[in-house]
DNA sequence: CCCAGTTAGTTCCACATGGAACAATATATT
DNA sequence: AATATATTGTTCCATGTGGAACTAACTGGG
């Protein structure tokens, strides 16, 4: 018995399939992430956002993953300690903190990036350039749709 | 800010898509599935297997999903308790139980599927017949390829 | 200006999860 | 046959996580 066969008898192929795939491309990954660099999933939630747009508060990420506001906090409570984040107050509103990737940080998370992507083209390899490029289009379509069937 | 933006800016577009949609499709799920049926995620794999093939260890359970044994343990335990699977000692080796689904087990199960299915129907809406053909085989091509690429 | 209601972020608490130790049983070696 | 080793499944413990309560600060209506 194989966990492919469990999935094959599923009235949700596509579905399981994404499932799948997701589990055995990106949890090994942030296993590996929190043994050698000592950063856990939501604190790389935090770094991915301020990697993409300096200068947010730590509610816009929370709106933005859709991550509860304690988990956010913890995430950039430990990155600040760690050094790869800056936060400073905001004058206009002094409930708000201004958050900031600091230059440490921006490596970190280029290192991390890195091998999500270098796991993803290992992932891919099966896959024709031209079968790639197909399955992106696919996914992003249904990925662009998320609004209208989302539960 | 939109998460799709982000999503954007990252060197894997297809492996943070597959991450994406799962999050989307499967997680509300789960989280209704918890607070309508009492059912929690070991518990739903322990009963997917069991669904799948009667007559199993605790052990394989463990194997086919890679969850860790105490996990599957507590799982079998609360299933037992509500009456979703029923286990007998095996008569070979007395340290194994048998596991197999009850009745009540399998009504519970296929309502579960019944709404990852729909879910899956919901979400594919926006995909052709042929587009969703394709998009199946290409996800099944990766998957069947899993044992050359995961790390 | 004051008070009710709202919002940003933190802390508290309850629980799910996985690693490791454990007890019971089976298997292998001599 | 006796002892050492391996295996099954459970319990213990440390930690990650999210809901809810909480504090501090802002906003709007009278």
């Amino acid at each position: 018995m194989k966990l492919i066969d469990i999935l094959d008898a599923t009235p949700f192929g596509i579905g399981y399939r994404l499932a799948f795939l997701t589990n055995f491309w990106r949890e090994p990954i942030l296993r590996q992430m929190e043994k050698d660099f000592g950063i856990i999933r939501p604190e790389l939630t935090v770094l991915m956002c301020l990697s993409f747009r300096d200068d947010v508060h730590a509610r816009d990420i929370c709106e933005v993953t859709e991550q509860p506001s304690n988990t956010v906090s913890r995430g950039v409570a430990s990155l600040e300690k760690k050094g790869y984040l800056a936060r400073t107050r905001d004058t206009d509103d002094t409930r708000r903190q201004v958050l900031r990737i600091t230059p440490e940080g921006r490596v970190m998370h280029d290192k991390i990036m890195t091998r999500f992507a270098q796991a993803e083209q290992k992932m891919l390899g099966v896959l024709s350039k031209q079968e790639q490029t197909d399955l992106l289009c696919l996914l992003d379509k249904v990925a662009r749709d998320v609004e209208n069937w989302r539960s």
